[in-house]
DNA sequence: ATCGAACCGTTAATCAATTAACAATATATG
DNA sequence: CATATATTGTTAATTGATTAACGGTTCGAT
């Protein structure tokens, strides 16, 4: 699963930063593991697959490897994005910092309701979808996060894969249909929540509350 | 790793949704993997784990699928969930259609800015945090929600689970410590657009668009 | 200058997940 | 009723991902 490796090269990202902010600048693969729940050996190879090489007794150096996560992940190289559906989530995206050192940049708004078409989000004027061609062509857009309603999903999709987008980033709760050469990243809320249902049933008769000293690293989210 | 078989059951119940709108009352391993983009065998084991059987000409029966799966992950038996946050995120959540069959029932909405509370989201009233360890005791509350900033996020995770709380769904953009026992389901929307950034990577020299006839399903969301 | 510990890089071993293969079985057809 | 066929249940083979093991290097200590 090579999703599985990407999701781990963020996972190195996060406790990077935090090491930085600490003033470290080298880490070892053995406290990078720890943090992040795997084995020392792991994380070497995947050091050794972004050809990053370490020092046999200070470890790696933070701001190679962050640069080469950066590089790899492609987060510097900022590719233009159309949020379209601007409901309650459309709206909590455009004004979330998500959009920092995430490879995008949000250059513009699209909904299809008058009452919210010409007022200004995070200092985005929302247009009638009807411009999405045209400003997909002009502004060199390659991506769209779609935060419609599910029956109104695939319609969209057809207008952005139409103006030449290639990647689609979904929030639709439901499957989309796009040709091949074209990526859809899709973020299905529910199954958050189903999983976390899931995740429950097993813990059902919990103990009683341990003190707050012996927190552990949530190691579930990989 | 335990989560992606999570992810095939969750798919087949949508997959089955759409079957059995459709009017059909059994499938076939063939065809469910189709749809799902994986091997037959792989779908017949899942479904040996789920200890339904098929028969050998029809296939298996969609009602009966459907109702193991929902037990499988407990998406009939609700329970109680509070969401703390009521920003932009928190109120899209609150609006959204996800909380239908989630397992997941919410029951009461908080946050400390004075501005929201009082006021009423879709029929919830917002609560002052303050209140969250009562509410959380007297309720029957097993879960929470967090859609709060992240430098806020350990604050009022103490607070979820210090009122005994078992469950968190975590949409705060920092990684959250929790005693064993508490499950932690991080819903990191940064990474989504970090492995869309990735992915987008390889496709830069995209071919000129098929025609919209050979669209494929997508493969990629599991 | 030599020793020894800490850590990397790499290869081998283990473990897990997926797919392939095929005998068994129920149903449709003539 | 007999035969053909589609599809299951199950076991074996394969593939992939993860961990373990260990020789090789650097650096600090004596």
């Amino acid at each position: 699963m090579q999703r599985a490796r990407i999701f781990r090269l963020e996972s190195y990202l996060d406790h990077l930063a935090e090491l930085k902010l600490a003033g470290r600048t080298t880490v070892t693969s053995e406290e990078l593991a720890g943090r992040v729940g795997i084995s020392s050996s792991r994380v070497r190879q995947d050091f050794i697959y972004l050809q990053v090489e370490g020092k046999p007794r200070s470890g790696y150096e933070i701001g190679e490897l962050e640069m080469l996560l950066y590089s790899e992940l492609d987060l510097l190289h900022e590719k233009g994005m159309v949020l379209i559906g601007c409901g309650n989530l459309g709206r909590a995206l455009i004004f979330s910092g998500i959009w920092e050192h995430s490879g995008f940049s949000l250059k513009a708004v699209f909904d299809n309701q008058a009452s919210v078409i010409g007022s200004v989000v995070n200092g985005l004027t929302v247009r009638h979808v009807r411009e999405l061609h045209s400003v997909v062509r002009s502004e060199e857009i390659v991506a769209g996060c779609l935060t419609v309603p599910a029956i109104a999903a695939q319609g969209v999709v057809q207008m952005l894969i139409g103006a030449g987008i290639r990647g689609i980033w979904n929030f639709a709760p439901t499957e989309i249909k796009a040709p091949a050469g074209v990526v859809v990243e899709n973020q299905r809320l529910e199954q958050g929540l189903m999983t976390l249902s899931f995740a429950m049933k097993e813990t059902r008769a919990a103990p009683i509350r341990p003190d707050l000293e012996n927190y552990v690293h949530d190691a579930s989210s990989s």
